[in-house]
DNA sequence: GATGAATGAGTGTTCATTCAT
DNA sequence: TATGAATGAACACTCATTCAT
């Protein structure tokens, strides 16, 4: 480890910041240590401290990139094209070039922010930003025709949110890869497509033709 | 506390399991203590080591009792009825009866799951069950002639589900509970009388009647 | 150690006071560690745990208790007979009956409470108590015909505690106690007998006869 | 700071010696820590270990610089005059000269030497001489006839050295100033004009006239 | 001379678990 | 059946000290 280079010390913070999401991944904000962290990267728990005050700060800081991340991966996805290609693009980036543990993260920070109203209130910031994204986005393919326009684009996009986050969740389970996501784009699909709310909400039989 | 009472050791491991779920939510697995489980109960720590071997333990027997709460009100719910009654029906139950803590044990479950391998194969057993239910449901449906013949319900109910799973997240971050209800049973319209797959899945403007 | 006896927890509280105060008057408040006091005691630091929240209170009980004994032998000390007897005995209870050990715990506190707003406005309510337990047998004293009705027995009775102070710490050095005590029975006796203000404070010689 | 300048370095230790004198004063000996001092002086926690060995040896140096410092204020207020006069000299010197936190050290340095033979040892021989100091300075007053014959020089010094230091305890512990010095003054005075051992130990009444 | 990154030994505190009563 | 005192293994965090640069 070179020392007094320049950008050295951002280059430690985010070592350190890739261990210990790798440390909370593999056993959980609780179980893992600080010395869990400092082993990764063979360096003592001492040096840890020298980049962050505390392990919840690290915790927080890793929730912070995590969501950059997720928003900036977003952002790239729905760059252009249709809504079908573009949410492939999504699904793709966010289970493909992130390892398991990662969305496994996601659901240690949800549970976490259940009972932390800081935290959560953060995660609901960043979350109305990724759906507001998501709106406009669907907002535009509404001006272009592209979906009809009775369709109210912010629910949808928290619907469309709501399945990806729930297919996550399958995923940590265990389901098929393969099987969430012929899930996940048939239903984009369906949704995408659908003549929505052109009928009462009460179960009536589908249009005949 | 009566004593030689029979059913009494039953009646005890019930009010235990009770506690330690509130003690879990509201502080999650790990900060919640054997001690706030106890003192819920004006009981001493020693006590629960009666009735159950661990705080592990103790947290499995939840697991077990929430998939099987979850299981009957699922069934219960999918009775009798269309789709979109049945599914406001498991709606409400699940989000009005039990508290909001419930679910966010939910997530303290998942990620959990995500780093024991035991754990989650339980998980997916359980899952697996309710997504059979759910499919045998939508099968009788397509039966019925109220689901077009080519929907692959095994995928629907998937879909269903993980829409479910992802918007108790939405809740646990504080959406409101009327938008989230409102998502659901729109989306579930939408997808329930959607002419799947009738198009082919790039994105052509939507039929002009 | 006997387990359920009525007095138990009062008795073990006592024994780690104890042992707490002879750590910290061998080691210094800071350079004790709560194994050294377990240790003592033949108990893990864990039991600790069970009589005191913290280190930082068992000194503050510590220090609690110290107050009270100090003043419980001031007040005994005084209960009867002539200043010089009553100052005589208090002495010899402070520094025979109590260990040195005890003493010098006196100037870990009072370097503690230098720093610590807390601890020092405790410990100068005690301190003024104390004083005027003192004053009050003064004034009888005074009242008696025993010292001049010019003395302000205020200011008395804070010199004598100085005094009394002061030579503690030369103690706590390394004095001779005999010559410590000497001092302190022949400035006792001085400032009894003295024709107090008789003179201004100019330094004029003394009466001649 | 210059560097190659003659001097340089000596002029460093005492920067240091006064910064580390401030720390120890604010937060004790044990929670002052290097990083403390180093941040006082601008400068890195290494640049204080190329001029002091450790954190003791700098607590020794600065217990050595005081117990130097107040040698000397001890010899300038007795240069000449009257015990009053002198006395009154000394206690503004030391009270209003020094800030009180270096009073306070005084208390960290006793309570140190306490369990410190070494410490210990070298503050008895700084005691010594000033006693000696005083001593010899009440023996010429003796000389002058401004003290009575009969009394023991040796045991007045301690016993004014005491009352000192015991006065500057209960400035720690906040008694107002004033009322310090005024009980200072008071009891020297009556120390000073008293027919010392006139009568015996006894509590006799005082003189009629 | 000076830095600051790094260390590693340590310390207060917590808590699941045990067991004598 | 129930208690609660006790344990002991952790763990987050600190800090005096070192040393390559």
């Amino acid at each position: 480890m070179p020392r007094v280079v320049p950008g050295y010390k951002e280059q430690a913070r985010s070592r350190i910041l890739k261990a210990a999401q790798a440390a909370f991944s593999e056993k959980g904000y609780d179980q893992a240590t600080m010395e869990d962290i400092a082993h990764k990267l063979g360096v003592s728990k001492g040096a840890l401290y020298l980049y962050f005050n505390s392990k919840e700060q690290l915790f927080e800081k890793i929730t912070e990139e995590r969501q950059h991340n997720l928003r900036e991966t977003l952002r790239a996805s729905l760059k252009d094209g249709a809504l079908v290609e573009c949410t492939k693009e999504f699904f793709d980036a966010v289970i493909d070039q992130q390892d398991k543990y990662n969305i496994s993260l996601t659901f240690e920070v949800i549970s976490e922010a259940a009972r932390n109203d800081a935290l959560r209130t953060i995660l609901l910031e960043d979350y109305d930003k990724r759906l507001r994204i998501l709106s406009e986005f669907l907002h535009e393919q509404q001006e272009q025709g592209l979906i009809r326009d009775d369709v109210d684009v912010h629910s949808l996009s928290l619907g469309i949110s709501a399945l990806f986050n729930g297919l996550m969740m399958s995923h940590i389970l265990g389901i098929e890869k393969k099987q969430i996501k012929r899930t996940w784009m048939e239903t984009i699909n369906i949704i995408y497509s659908a003549p929505v709310q052109a009928r009462p909400l009460s179960a009536s039989p589908p249009p005949t033709a």
